[in-house]
DNA sequence: CAAATATCAGCCTCACTGAGATAT
DNA sequence: CATATCTCAGTGTGGCTGATATTT
């Protein structure tokens, strides 16, 4: 069958961003299969971090504090509503506004599932001293940081180069 | 307006699979705006590269190489075969097989959607030494090299934790 | 009135699946 | 017959847009 380690062109395995996106692929597999167990995904996770951290949040900072489209928020949370990790209430200051809490159980949620995705951390840099591990941090850190606030991508309208 | 820049979450700043999907994120926002311009995707480079370096190939070896499915290779090989940068014909001596081969034209293409991309890394990484770009290239090589082949993400059946 | 929030419906792209035709 | 290749049609997800209702 053959799945996999075919060696990749030169040039390909040259770009810094083609690097970047198959690393991703490999790191998101691992993340969704760890989380698969807990039938949730990483947007929930983002969600229950962001509010343990920050307290309280409209909907709009918790998706512009996890770069999560206000669109896919809603829904997230719509279903952490549902399993009582979250509450919902409008902000009596702010008409517009909902005030996302985390509950205890949403609590106890975060943990769980940062246990599993620290495990998948663990499998995608199994080898890897912590040094080397907070050496990758840093320049992935950098990367995020210094990184240009683009829009999405444009719609393609089709030319013969 | 507000578009980006607000911290993020702390738990998630430490999780590398957060990171490198964030940092792929942004990579392939660069990358497609630099390619736009030629009206071609990043798969239509990848194909070009392994045609390139590895010779005439049959479709299945160029998806494998290049981690592309069978079903984009296919698409994408039209599109550059309208174009007239790759030619295909059916293979003598297995008739399974088409022969893949890359013109003189799509060689052109090719290092013209090379400059680009070359451009595009230096948009993310233009605070970098050379050094440390290879040290980043590096570190990424060496999570490629070690990922599990794993199969894409089950269906997700839902369940309620 | 302009701007911001939350919500929903829907679009588009991309990765992937399944099935069929052909060939080994 | 089992396996492999190519092709196409179709699925499902994720990121995103647009429109609406509401409030500031």
């Amino acid at each position: 069958m053959e799945t996999g380690q075919h060696p990749a062109p030169a040039r390909l395995r040259a770009l810094p961003s083609w690097l970047l996106g198959q690393a991703a692929v490999a790191a998101h597999r691992l993340t969704d299969h760890a989380l698969a167990g807990a039938g949730l995904r990483r947007h929930h996770f983002a969600m229950l971090c962001a509010l343990e951290e920050f307290g309280p949040s409209s909907q709009t900072d918790l998706g512009r504090c996890t770069s999560i489209d206000r669109s896919d928020v809603a829904s997230a949370i719509n279903a952490l509503a549902d399993g009582g990790h979250i509450d919902r209430t409008p902000d009596p200051t702010d008409g517009r506004r909902n005030i996302i809490t985390i509950t205890p159980a949403g609590t106890a949620l975060l943990d769980r599932l940062g246990t599993l995705l620290d495990q998948a951390q663990d499998e995608l840099l199994h080898s890897w001293t912590p040094t080397e591990r907070n050496d990758l941090t840093a320049q992935l850190t950098r990367i995020l940081d210094a990184r240009p606030t683009l829009t999405p991508t444009p719609p393609a309208t089709d030319a013969q180069p």
